[in-house]
RNA sequence: CAGGCUGUAGUGUAACGGUAACACGCACCGUUCGGGUCGGUGAGAUUCCGGGUUCAAAUCCCGGCAGCCUGACCA
């Protein structure tokens, strides 16, 4: 991508209304744009970095045999009345022109909705077990969005759905899913600490918590220093320096970012509508579930509140928008003619081809965007036939000569 | 949902109750060209909306709406 074609500018300083570190520097670069209260447009930067946490996500999910759908946004009332949850106060309703109330809520999560499809199909013990996600916008009536992307009325969930004819084989499940989970948020440049939590509107069981250690969260746990377990202060009995419950380490409170959880659901929903399998013996049994939640906004946005310095964003390698920011310093063919190379070699790259603009605002706009790898191309690098090369996370550029760039790219 | 703070060019800020200014950005001219260069010219605002007080309102009062913060609630 050219910068020259970019249709997005960055701008030199943070909205007043955004107090946010995450929001400031997505606003700053580009990658976002605010349209109202916890309500974002993704702009080309930020969007080709929600698809990377997408694509690491489908990754890693259809690794533990997560089969990928797409349900509706639009949720009729027949699905949630039978759960109880149509007049819970979670949703935005939806309603026709002349109808004098809505029969539908935009979703918000999407069980009932899943299950409903599951009972068309899942008859026998031999159906189970199986699971199925998606990647689609939730929309929640939020008392209070906040925090930039971390709290929004309206964003990108990956919500994992598993059907088991026994809780031993929920169990088992819900053991890959939780090493899914630890991996994508690894690979999404995230320290994520497993944590029992309640349940909420979800589920009246325990649930587990993904969260990420940050100032900004609201959420806070009770973890240990030694093994790392950890639980939310909603459920926890433990206090600031207590011994932990399964060592000997203390435990001591953190404020964190849940950015995933999952939920043993029990048979609270097949029971509702009715998704049932014949055991060996013949016999009806209610289908056992879990689900499994990811808000991919939210991992953008706590990954840039942990990954920053005060030039800018310093992304994480998986999901950074491009991999290498190629300035070039003056026009020149050879900047041209690295470009293409690396593009031809499937490096993606941002090109900021500008002629309009000063060596300082080029060397600001890289750091602020924050792609892992800055080269630059300019009079003084050539005469020593090399571009500069350095590392959004370091300090010293290095000399790299034209011909060798690719190889220090993939190392 | 309760309490608080705030709404002024695209952005950030100024303006005693006296008729909207500055910087950035944008357009154009020149200059400069390795960390937001320098100088000039220009465009751009019914001061969130609606009422009220006043000779006079961006400024004071009332009512909306919006944004942010704290709490409650929630992922």
């Amino acid at each position: 991508m050219k910068l020259s074609k970019l249709f997005t500018k960055t701008v030199r300083e943070a909205p007043a209304d955004e107090p946010s570190k995450n929001a400031q520097l997505l606003i700053r670069g580009g990658f976002v744009f605010k349209n109202s209260a916890g309500i974002y447009s993704f702009l080309p930067l930020g969007w080709r970095v929600l698809g990377k946490i997408a694509n690491i996500i489908r990754e890693e999910i259809n690794a533990i045999g997560g089969q990928e759908i797409f349900m509706p946004a639009l949720v009729e009332k027949k699905y949630m009345e039978p759960t109880g949850r149509w007049n819970l106060d979670v949703g935005f309703f939806a309603k026709g022109l002349n109808e004098k109330e809505s029969n539908y809520v935009l979703g918000w999560s999407h069980e009932e909705v899943l299950t409903a499809i599951a009972s068309k199909f899942i008859n026998s013990y031999k159906d189970l077990p199986f699971s199925a996600y998606q990647i689609q916008t939730k929309f929640r009536h939020e008392p209070r969005a906040k925090s930039g992307l971390l709290r929004g009325r309206e964003f990108m969930m990956k919500d994992l759905y598993s059907f088991h004819a026994s809780e031993e084989d929920l169990d088992v499940y819900y053991e890959e899913a939780k090493n899914a989970y630890l991996k994508i948020f690894e690979r999404c440049g995230l320290r994520a600490v497993y944590t029992l939590a309640a349940g909420g509107v979800f589920t009246d069981k325990f649930t587990h918590e993904f969260q990420v250690v940050s100032d900004v969260g609201e959420d806070t746990i009770y973890i240990c220093d030694k093994c790392g377990y950890a639980e939310n202060k909603e459920i926890t009995k433990l206090k600031d320096g207590d011994k932990c419950p399964k060592c000997d380490g203390k435990v001591s409170d953190k404020k964190s970012i849940e950015v995933g959880n999952i939920f043993d659901q029990g048979t609270k929903y097949s029971e509702a509508l009715g998704l049932e399998f014949t055991d060996e013996a013949g016999n009806k049994n209610p289908v056992i579930m879990g689900a499994y939640g990811i808000g991919l906004g939210r991992v953008m946005g706590t990954a840039v509140e942990i990954h920053n310095d005060e030039k800018g964003i310093v992304w994480p390698e998986n999901i950074a928008p491009y991999k290498v920011h190629l300035v070039s310093l003056e026009q020149n063919e050879e900047a041209d003619k690295i470009y293409d190379d690396l593009e031809k070699s499937g490096v993606e790259v941002l090109y900021d081809d500008r002629d309009d603009k000063t060596a300082g605002e080029k060397f600001a706009d890289a750091d602020l965007i924050g792609c892992p790898v800055r080269i630059v191309v300019s009079k003084k690098t050539l005469e020593k036939n090399s571009v500069e090369l350095k590392k959004r996370n370091e300090k010293e550029a290095k000399l790299v000569p034209l011909g060798e760039i690719k190889n220090y790219l993939t190392a």
